[in-house]
Formats: structure tokens, sequence, C-alpha cells
RNA sequence: GGCUUCGUAGCUCAACUGAAUAGAGCAUCUGACUACGGAUCAGAAGGUUAAAGGUUUGAAUCCUUUCGAGGUCACCA
């Protein structure tokens, strides 16, 4: 079935050569839904067109709209309001449109075709030495919905992780689990091993200071000087040595530390719901593009300066500029990164890698892909940085003075045992088991927490309010989830054995909420077309959200299971059955779990 | 300071490529009901889209300047 859209687009191109002797530019032709307030489908804007037709607004529309209703037969009628010619579609298109998509699994969805590609998406990107944070939330929920949205769309995608195993970071909290530690273990101790390393950590970072300050107050020395000059910190700068050289003991500490860490970690992933196709360390990878920087020397694309280490000029390119590699020798991460991306590029011939990465990193990201470019790599275009803005507390009330984040795990604890709370206070479980009970609270303090999320614009700052996100009414996870519940209630009520086993007649009256409802269903693959494209979930949730508010109007100004007409029931049964499909599969998309019953 | 992103109702967010009277929700106020699930629905009020100029038939959207907020400018990752 030919889009609409398109086939009145090409109506009008036949229409202004038929009217006017002209062939228009298919770009100046402008094909809009209707708003609301006024009568009609689609919307042709004709001010552009005024230039080919020399007439008035008024009188160009018209002409076009005459023409165009009495060849297009999928035209009813046609109004103009100033320079606007609203186009009334016939009610069978949309029902022939609607038999043709109810009950189809798969409406919406692409499958692999000639334009899929094959994309990579990186997202979560821990640090080993502390637990994930609000930040990571965002991120997590991005990079999973982003690749579940591109595989709706057809793409063959892998989800992958670089883990930052390594670094100086990492050998604080083992350093300070050897010295301030009695040999505690997650089993030992009862603590997720996350956590655990995450509070030698900051044990670290308090002792650190201290001897910060006894030497400024001791020995007179300036805060640059005592940073440096801390007995903690060289000794933790040892340790990096040490495991770079191979140290048994420390890299066996490292390996269990990092253990911890990993299964940790396990557990929040699994708990969010976000899961990889493949893990990378970047112990594995941080050795990768030293070759590179060779390539980009020999190239004189790159130069060395007198200390041996090696930069790029990109002052012509309104950058600076940047180290690619120490003068030692050893790489930064621009080194790695650059390893890792003409590996998986030219290796395995990703055409599309998505890195998802907080926007504290645009710059890095900017300069990554230029040097790519100079390399003459002319698949540089296809990185792609998905770039995100923090994620802030109301009045930081959650946020401790010292900066601390809000930690992964609690949140998410919160948000579930605030559900629990609010069902319990309602009364609303009454007679559900308890593990489906579980399960339901799960389902309504995850879906809260990622649907507010994730329906705002990624490239944002954002405040995420918990008592908002866990409304039941509003722009909020836990509305679509209730919506949903209702509609597959009513379904199993309706006691159609197939709901979708009769087709909808062709001459069935609709009304005009009805209709409304078909449109909006009429734009699910557009609007998982174009969340692909642009890479973000946001436009897909608030397409949910504003599917569930129409059904709702249409839910209270209609009755379903008592209509008196057999046909008009069945068909308002098999609408809501739609609509609940497609709320469904779009909120999956987003990770969102459903509850049939809640 | 250089570069960069952002600034929309009291609050949290929308507005696809420039298009009609800038939309929702929350909060506030006013109403509706023995209910196909009341965790409901309807209505009201709330805006000089930070400010000023410019381009355009048309600007929240594009350009310039100013103001304000964030990010970044590491031999950290």
């Amino acid at each position: 079935m030919q889009s609409i859209e398109q086939l009145i687009k090409d109506g009008v191109i036949k229409a202004l050569k038929s009217l006017y002797q002209i062939e228009p530019d298919a770009s100046t032709i402008q094909i809009n839904k209707t708003k609301k307030e006024f009568i009609g489908d689609f919307t042709l804007v004709v001010f552009p067109l005024l230039k080919l037709s020399g007439k008035s607004p008024e009188l160009t529309a018209n002409e076009i709209g005459k023409w165009l209703v009495d060849n297009l037969q999928e035209l009813e009628s046609y109004n103009v309001i100033k320079g606007f010619l609203n186009l009334v579609v016939n009610a069978s298109y949309f029902i022939e449109f609607f038999n043709q998509a109810a009950g189809n699994t798969t409406f919406g969805f692409a499958s692999q075709n000639a334009s899929s590609k094959k994309v990579m998406v990186e997202y979560s990107s821990p640090n080993t030495n502390k637990p994930l944070h609000l930040g990571h939330i965002r991120n997590n929920l991005l990079g999973f919905a982003v690749a579940n949205i591109l595989k709706a769309n057809g793409h063959d995608v892998k989800k992958v992780n670089l883990v930052n195993d390594r670094g100086i970071h990492i050998c604080k909290s083992m350093l300070a689990w050897k010295k301030f530690g009695n040999g505690e273990t997650p089993a030992s101790t009862g603590i997720k091993g996350d956590h655990l390393v995450g509070d030698y950590y900051v044990r670290f970072d308090k002792e650190y200071k201290k001897q910060i300050a006894e030497l400024m107050a001791s020995n007179n020395m300036n805060e640059d000087a005592a940073k440096k000059e801390a007995p903690l910190i060289k000794e933790a700068q040892d340790m990096l040595r040490l495991w770079e050289a191979g140290d048994k003991e420390v890299v066996e500490l490292w390996k269990a530390m990092n253990g911890w860490v990993y299964k940790g970690f396990d557990e929040t992933y699994k708990k969010m719901g976000v899961d990889f196709d493949r893990i990378y360390y970047e112990s594995e990878t941080y050795l990768l593009g030293k070759e590179i920087v060779q390539e980009g020397l020999s190239k004189s694309v790159f130069f060395k300066k007198e200390d041996a280490s090696v930069w790029i000029d990109l002052t012509a390119d309104g950058l600076d500029q940047k180290l690619l590699l120490r003068g030692d020798g050893t790489s930064v991460y621009m080194t790695q990164d650059l390893g890792t991306a003409v590996q998986r590029c030219e290796e395995y011939h990703i055409d599309e890698l998505i890195y998802v990465v907080g926007n504290e990193q645009n710059y890095h990201f900017q300069v990554l892909s230029k040097v790519l470019e100079k390399l003459g790599h002319t698949w540089a275009k296809n990185l792609f940085h998905l770039s995100y803005g923090m994620v802030e507390l109301p009045e930081g009330k959650m946020k401790s003075r010292e900066g601390t984040v809000v930690d992964a795990d609690d949140l998410i604890d919160g948000m579930v045992k605030t559900a629990e709370d609010m069902s319990v206070e309602l009364g609303k479980l009454e007679g559900f088991s308890d593990t489906e009970k579980e399960a339901i609270y799960k389902a309504v303090g995850l879906g809260a927490l990622k649907y507010f999320i994730l329906k705002v614009d990624p490239k944002k700052t954002m405040t995420f309010d918990p008592k908002e996100s866990i409304d039941f009414n509003g722009n909020t996870g836990p509305f679509i989830q209730y919506t949903y519940a209702r509609i597959r209630s009513l379904i199993s009520k309706s006691e159609l054995n197939n709901v979708f086993g009769d087709k909808v007649s062709m001459t069935l009256h609709l009304e005009q909420k009805e209709k409304e409802l078909i449109k909006i269903i009429y734009q699910f693959p557009e609007v998982i077309a174009e969340a692909g494209k642009d890479k973000s979930p946001a436009l897909l949730a608030n397409y949910c959200y504003e599917l569930v508010k129409e059904y709702n109007q249409f839910y209270h100004d209609f009755t379903i299971l008592k209509e008196e007409d057999a046909a008009k029931r069945t068909f308002r049964i098999q609408l809501s059955a739609m609509i609940a499909d497609i709320i469904e599969r779009g909120m999956n998309l987003l990770g969102i779990a459903m509850p049939q019953r809640m």
C-alpha cells in the first residue's frame, strides 16, 4: 500500500502540470498533517507554489484542491483557509489500511533489506573503580533503546560495552584496599562487589586529601606540589607501573577486585534490563592504535615534539593541538579510540559506529573523527557520537554537597519500593500472587524511571523527578502501562477468541475519534523510521503517550463492550487491541515492560 | 578568555524539513459519575518562546549581537 502522503504529493505534481503547465521541484511540495482545529487529514502548504501559479494563495489552493478531489479517488473533499489546502481522505482508505495493519505483528517494523546497515552501538562504558550512577542510567537506557529502534528499522545491530578497567584510578582503590582494609571481600561483608570497591576508592580520596593537607601545613607546600608529593599517589603510580610490567601480585589483585565489580555490574545491568552482545576491556585494547600513530607520522599528518610525544595540529580546523602518544611511548585515551575505531570499521566492516557518551566528551569525538578523516579514512563520517546531557535531581536534594552522585542501585530499588507503597496504599493489587505483585512493582518502578528519562531529548540537560515520574496521570510510564493493562482486560472480557478474525466492513461509518486513532496508528512506521534516523527514543516515547491520551478520550466517549451494533463493537475492540499492540511494541523498544494486568 | 551546547506557562517537557491561534502533563481553580478498571474524564486560567536587530509571504526554529546557565580547553579515561 502506497503511503497516502506520497499519493497526494504525486497528485499535486500532476495537478500543477495540468493546471499551469509546469514541472515543480518535488521539494517545494509540502504535505503536513492537518492541525486538529481544522477540518481535514492532510494539508498542502501552497505558499511555495505561488511563484509557479502566478495567482493568489486562495485561488491556487482552490484550483489544486478541485483538481485533486476530481482525480484522486482517495480524497473526499477539500477546504481552503488562507494559504492552506486541507484535504479530507476517504474513510474507506483508512478502513482498508486498518484491515491490513490489524493483527500484523510486524507492522511498523522493517526486516533486513538492501538498505540495512551493520551498526555497532557502544554504550555504558563504566570505570571499574566505582558503582554505576544516575548518569550511567541515562547512558544505558539510551544505548539499549537506540539499538532496539535500529533493529526495528532492519539494521544488523551489535551492542557493545567498553569497560575501562585499567589506569591510575583503578590502582587507587586497589591500594586503599591493601593498606586500609582487612582483606574484606563481597562474600565476607555481604556488600555488592562494585560498591565495596567504590568504598575503597572513596577511602583513598579521603586519605589522600588528608596527606595533602598535612604536607601543605607542615612543609609549607602549595596545593599542586602537595598533590604530586603525597606518598599515597606515589604508591598508586608505582602500582600502575607494576601492573603494566605484569607484576604477578598486582595483576592477581586487579583480577580479583575487577571480578567483584563485574559481578556487581551484571546485577545492575540485569536489574535495568540492558545487555550486550560483546564486552571489550580497555586492558585489551589500550595498546591498539600505536601503529596508527606511526602511520600518521610517516604520512606527516602527525608530528613529534622534542620529548618524542606525538601530536596532531588541528588549529586550521578550529580545534587545538592534540596529544596522541606520550613521550615514553605509552598510549592515551585517543590512541586507544583510534585503534578500536579502525579495528571495528575495517576488520568487521561496520557501516556505522555509534558511541553513547556524555556531552562532556563532545570535543574528544570531534577530534577523533577529524584525525581519522585526516588519515584518509573515508568511513570517518560513519562515526556518530550520541551525546547526552547531564541528569539532575530537583533542588539537588538527593545530591550530597560533596557532589556524590546518586547510586544506580539505590535509585532503582527506591523506584520499585515507591511503586509498591503506592499500590499497597490504593489496594489495587489485592488478589494477585506475591510473585505477580513483585513483577508489577518492578515493571512500574522501572517503567517510570525509563520512560521519564527516555522521553526527553537526549542532548538536553534534564531533571529527573522520581515523584513526578511515577505518577499514574500525565506523560509517564505508569500511565501508559495502566491504560495498556485496561485494554488487555477489556479484550479478555470481550470473549472474542480471535480478535482480528473478522475484517472491518468497508462501509462502516467512522466516527471522528475513531478516524483520529487510525490516523495515529498510521504514523507508527514513520515514527519508528524517524526515531531510527535521529537516534532519538524520545520521539517514540512521546508518540506512545499521544496514542494513549487519544485512546483515553475515545474510551471515555464511546461504549465498547456494551455497544449494541455487533459490527461496531467488534471494530472498537479491534481498534483497542491494535492500539495495545502498538503501545506494547513501542514501549518494548524502549526497554519498558508492559504488564498484562496490574 | 577561545570553542561549544542550551535558554519555551509557576514546575517537568513537546513542537518532524521554517507554516495556521506555540502544545501536553503536574500544580491551581471549576465541574461530571452506581463506573465496559475512578490509578477516570471535561473545562478554566496560565506565554512578548531570555533580549534586541536581520533574512522571509511566514521564525521558538535560520543569521548577527547582548545577557544568563552548562560543558570543554590534561602526557585522566
